[in-house]
RNA sequence: CGGGGUGUGGCGCAGUUUGGUAGCGCACCUGGUUUGGGACCAGGGGGUCGCAGGUUCGAAUCCUGUCGCCCCGACCA
């Protein structure tokens, strides 16, 4: 490729809008556009990258016996009622009326398209177990994009679903494409990727493991045990909390004006948020009735476990009107708790001595003793956990950090192929539902997130797997003919075995090398007046930490060997 | 959907407070000089200032409405 006719504008400041190395490098380097928000056009540079993951992910599914197919990615509203999820999942699903009023939808994930496809087409038990995968677009109606490709709406995915005839071969499977996944984020060069326990959410089923490539710029909040192999999403996480002792007091009131939260709860009295109790009012999405969550002051509500709890989902009471509480002094001590669901934390189990709201403006209580004070049927988990923590497995403290998902598998069990139908004869001739798995992959995240871990101040270090070229030939003084003349022999000879771009632009030398730290080609060859006329030119890796001159018939042995050294 | 910010050429921004008919840097085009980390000189092209109304002799600037984008939150296979 010559770099003159390539499309896409280079430039050196960081737009505005991006705030991700990601994101800025994409945009700087002429590798995306954004045309809506969560939207983007792919220009060259990142359409090759892009391929190459592909390539990775085909070769690994196809090791693990996947069939590529292609689902539409507009289908019948029919199928995603028959699933139920044409009415449980919100507006992230784009839903729209054909030309003869048929409800249709964007697929946002397949696994109604794949049932369909699949139960037509495999009636026997010796079909099973079978995978079929596809690399394709979807479309979510995310309510709020960011990120650059980190959190868009339309993005390429490679989704997968395997088919089986007992859990055992599921697990089995499971297990097989968890290792294929490890084998496909390395060979891409992403390093700090695990899988952790989580919530299998909209998709149904049981078991479910997050890929998370472990950034600070991630959304999503994971907990893993230093001592042991335990790793969850924040959202499932458990610990065994924290247990102080506390001496027993008696209950008093307190005048507390003004003291509307845990924070200032706590400064006032002068003790430690975990010696006091909070207060959390949500409302059910299913009947609008009040819900309150007492826990431990220096704990936080776990939305997603409450959820599970509820059955159904939970928000955040935030429009106080017509809620018969004393918000600010909320607490379960003498609570009028008529029409209120009210749930306790475990933390609280056992707990004495705390401060909390005492249902009346500008008081609280002291003293109060939870096994002594209340008479309390349940206490539940629905707590976050907190950092330091034990591990409910070795004991050992947690730690928090952030990550990026960049893929997912599922245990689906029978939710999609029972409710769509999907029957086999076994081999007694009886009918039977097969189980599900579901395996994904976000091919645009996956590419941020290598930029995000292969990057230094000048743009992306693409690893040779995955690098739009390998080679990018920088000519310092091209209007030399000897210069440009061996400049255009070595392009046309390197071509024959790599992806060269060859930068014919006649830019200085600033120009170039910024350029080419953009679009990061593993493998540079800089050719100048000064080193050709000394029989050699300069070759340097991206990363800059090799960098040698060599002689003019040794090039080719040379890429060899750099290549052979690069990541 | 709530809160905040912002919208002026491809990119980054000034001008808006106090209305007078649009400017800077980068990028782009032409010619020349240059060429080892974003060169220089000269000339040039490109913007009805997000959009729609209104006020005014006159609006990028004031008023009303509306839309886009960004950030935080809610949400998220």
């Amino acid at each position: 490729m010559l770099l003159s006719k390539l499309l896409g504008e280079r430039f050196k400041e960081k737009p505005a809008e991006a705030f991700m190395a990601s994101h800025i490098f994409m945009l700087r380097g002429g590798y995306v556009r954004q045309v809506s928000n969560g939207i983007f056009s792919l220009l060259p540079p990142a359409v090759k990258v892009s391929q190459k993951i592909e390539k990775i992910i085909r070769e690994e599914m196809d090791a693990i016996d996947g069939q590529e197919v292609l689902f539409p990615v507009v289908l019948p509203a029919e199928l995603w009622q028959e699933s139920g999820r044409f009415d449980s999942v919100g507006s992230e699903l784009v839903r729209f009326k054909d030309r003869n009023g048929r409800d249709m939808v964007l697929g946002m994930t397949h696994e109604e398209a794949a049932v369909h496809l699949a139960r037509g087409e495999a009636h026997s038990y010796s079909r099973y177990p079978f995978v079929i995968y596809q690399i394709q677009t979807k479309f979510r109606d995310e309510p709020r994009a960011r990120g650059g490709l980190i959190r868009v709406r339309e993005f390429t995915m490679k989704d997968a679903y395997s088919f089986h005839t007992s859990q055992e071969d599921l697990e089995e499977y499971y297990q097989r494409a968890m290792e294929a996944y490890y084998r496909i984020f390395e060979r891409a060069g992403l390093s700090k990727v695990i899988s952790i326990q989580s919530d299998s959410g909209m998709m149904g089923g049981r078991i479910a493991h997050e890929f998370m490539y472990l950034s600070d710029g991630g959304e999503d909040t994971i907990v893993y045990c230093q001592g042991c192999d335990y790793k969850s999403n924040m959202e499932v996480a458990v610990s065994n909390i924290r247990k102080e002792e506390a001496q027993e007091e008696e209950i008093r009131e307190v005048h507390t004006p003004g003291v509307m939260d845990i924070e200032a709860l706590a400064e006032f009295l002068n003790r430690e948020k975990s010696r006091t109790l909070k207060a959390a009012a949500f409302f059910r999405r299913d009947n609008e009735k009040p819900v309150l969550v007492f826990l431990r002051g220096d704990l936080q509500v776990n939305e997603t476990k409450l959820r599970k709890i509820l059955g159904t989902e939970a928000f955040p009471l935030t429009e106080h009107d017509g809620v018969d509480l004393c918000f600010g002094y909320i607490g379960p001590y003498n609570l009028n708790a008529e029409n209120i669901e009210i749930i306790y934390d475990r933390s609280l189990e056992g707990e004495s001595n705390l401060a909390c709201g005492a249902n009346k403006t500008d008081y609280h209580l002291t003293g109060l003793n939870v096994s002594r004070d209340m008479k309390i049927d349940r206490f539940v988990d629905v707590a976050k956990v907190n950092e330091g923590d034990a591990c409910v497995h070795c004991g050992s403290p947690l730690k928090v950090s952030r990550g990026i998902e960049i893929g997912n598998i599922f245990q689906l069990g029978t939710y999609y192929s029972g409710s769509m139908g999907m029957q086999y004869l076994d081999e007694k001739g009886k009918l039977q539902t097969p189980t599900m798995g579901c395996y994904g992959i976000g091919v645009g995240r996956l590419l941020a997130c290598i930029i995000e871990d292969n990057h230094d101040e000048y743009g992306p270090i693409w690893p040779k797997a995955v690098a739009p070229w390998l080679i990018h030939i920088c000519v310092l003084n091209q209007s030399q003919p000897e210069v440009w003349g061996l400049a255009s022999e070595l392009y046309e000879t390197l071509k024959k075995d790599w992806e060269v771009l060859l930068d014919d632009r006649g830019e200085s030398a600033g120009v170039q090398f910024a350029d080419a730290d953009l679009l990061g080609a593993p493998v540079r060859i800089i050719l100048s007046k000064r080193n050709v006329s000394g029989g050699q030119v300069e070759i340097v890796t991206r990363d800059k930490k090799i960098k040698k001159l060599v002689p003019i018939d040794e090039i080719r042995q040379a890429v060899e060997e750099l290549l052979s050294q690069v990541k």
